[in-house]
DNA sequence: AAAATAAATAGGAAATGTTATCATTTAGAT
DNA sequence: ATCTAAATGATAACATTTCCTATTTATTTT
């Protein structure tokens, strides 16, 4: 893989958040830098760095895919309420398994966040 | 949720299979019992189920989304290579957090299974 | 038991999200 | 400076959700 100002925008969008940004999120942003980047190339590039390591997916039930550029083994925590995505280190989270051939995995809880339960109990 | 048999239709596709369809394949099926339902329906109707707990959607890096009928608490394997995506039950893993208020999770599991593996050995 | 009613659901189309295609541009090697 | 393969931008194709009107289910009334 070689090169581009375009994928290095994308990448570094990621990085600069822990809100674990969607596509449209991404485009939005790098456009102020790159105005006349394509909605594709956001996509393709975001694909691209998953594939090779730099960013990892996330994916949430019913709701557009999201990207976190911290790539140490870790598990999400996704607010169904806010639609909030957390990082769990995995000190928090213990998981074994005998399945041959695991290259990794992806492990999501789903769960109203502290946030939204204070809100209800007004 | 009052019945419906385009519902029931989609549910019981679902149910007919251990594939983990995902939508288009479900409509396909579906049009034989109900040649004029909307692909829309089947969306909807595949996401109320999923709310409903009568079905879970397995959502797979990089490709279309997918349901399965099998609503135990288990895990899924996905091969990157073929596709396939498979049951492991929950005697061959275990899980425990510290998080609270988690209301359930999703864990994948990702690595090329033993028919891929063995193609390439060839 | 049939008719009237209210609310959920379907169908279809438009909007939105995501991926693939292809001609043109660009990074990086020779 | 030239060449080649990879990346871009633009657009088309595909996947999914949303919106709105018409239909259907299930309850209430006659």
């Amino acid at each position: 893989m070689r090169y581009s100002r375009q994928r290095e925008a994308v990448y570094n969008v990621v990085c600069s958040t822990k809100c674990h940004p969607d596509a449209s999120y991404v485009y939005e942003q790098v456009r102020k830098v790159i105005p006349n980047i394509s909605l594709g190339t956001v996509y393709r590039n975001l694909a691209e760095l998953c594939e090779d390591g730099r960013l990892v997916r996330v994916s949430v039930e019913g709701s557009a895919e999201r990207f976190d550029a911290f790539v140490a083994p870790h598990v999400h925590h996704v607010c169904p309420t806010c639609g909030a995505v957390t990082d769990i280190p995995m000190d928090q989270v213990t998981i074994s398994h005998n399945v041959k051939g695991v290259d990794h995995y992806q492990i999501t809880f789903y769960g109203e966040c502290e946030n939204c339960r204070n809100k209800k109990q007004n």
